[in-house]
DNA sequence: AAAATACTCAACCGCGACACG
DNA sequence: CCGTGTCGCGGTTGAGTATTT
């Protein structure tokens, strides 16, 4: 049995939207609100199907979104975002306010795609375009890499306040640093650094987040903690962290909501 | 100036997830 | 549990525009 269509084709318009249309849309939305995109064509005396309206109004007609080029900030960030998440153009769009997934998939279409290709990385990996080398590196001793999309260097202090270490951030686990030599030789010639904050925040100001870590030792997940960090500019991330035994606990990356930092399986909150 | 080609992006389509009876 | 309806997502299309020949 087959599934009854959205709406009727027939003597429905399809295409571009006229002006008059689009009046009609906002109009009504702004009297009645989103939602019920299957009853709202007909309400608002529309000849369109209520896919047609919602993908016109979350696309183009709606008050909030930013008009004009993608900044070279934005640029970043999408390929920053698009090497933890993939295709999922509207995850990506939640982190960059004003913009739509479908203006961010045709972005990365037409222009990204190419500017990454053209510095000789894969877009779709975000690795080297020239894997053999790659593939021999991993082959040496002690250079077990896991799938990779960046790197994060960050310096750490030990609890006394006295030492500093550095350490990275591969895929969101924190690693030991010898583990990750061989990826800084060969990744992405990019700065492909991430700060984590919650949703729609303004990356100028000072904030703090939270977010939990797991040490990778011997490729085991061997412990876990809450950090708390602090960011003060694009340049630098400062951590103190607090102990916790954390087994169970779930918390926010990019707004979703996971257990373990695997970006290939995140859901939405 | 005209034709051909390349590019952009709004809109469409099909599918999966989810809610509900 | 199953069938149905709705919503939202990602891939694709194609009309309009820009650039090249």
């Amino acid at each position: 049995m087959g599934r009854s269509p959205c709406c009727e084709k027939e003597h429905m318009n399809k295409g571009a939207w006229t002006k008059e249309e689009d009046e009609r849309l906002v109009s009504y939305i702004k009297s009645h609100g989103e939602g019920c995109w299957r009853s709202l064509p007909r309400a608002a005396g529309l000849l369109r199907c209520g896919k047609s309206c919602r993908l016109r109004w979350i696309n183009y007609l709606r008050p909030d979104l930013k008009r004009g080029n993608f900044t070279h900030d934005e640029d970043e960030l999408i390929i920053k975002l698009h090497s933890l998440l993939g295709n999922k153009w509207s995850l990506i769009a939640a982190r960059l306010p004003g913009r739509t997934d479908n203006e961010i998939k045709n972005y990365w279409n037409t222009h990204i795609k190419r500017k990454l290709l053209s510095k000789g990385i894969d877009p779709a990996t975000h690795r080297g375009i020239n894997e053999a080398k790659i593939s021999d590196l991993k082959k040496t001793k002690d250079q077990i890499v896991k799938d990779v999309s960046f790197v994060t260097k960050f310096e750490e202090t030990d609890k006394s306040g006295d030492q500093k270490q550095n350490k990275y951030i591969r895929n969101g686990l924190v690693c030991k640093e010898e583990r990750v030599v061989v990826e800084e030789k060969i990744g992405p010639d990019l700065n492909l650094e991430l700060r984590i904050s919650p949703p729609w925040q303004n990356q100028r100001e000072i904030s703090t987040c939270t977010a939990s870590r797991f040490y990778m030792e011997n490729d085991m997940e061997c412990s876990s903690e809450t950090v708390k960090c602090q960011t003060e500019n694009s340049s630098s991330i400062s951590y103190s962290s607090i102990d916790i035994s954390s087994s169970n606990v779930g918390y926010d990356f990019l707004g979703l909501k996971t257990r373990i930092l695997d970006f290939r399986s995140l859901e939405m909150k």
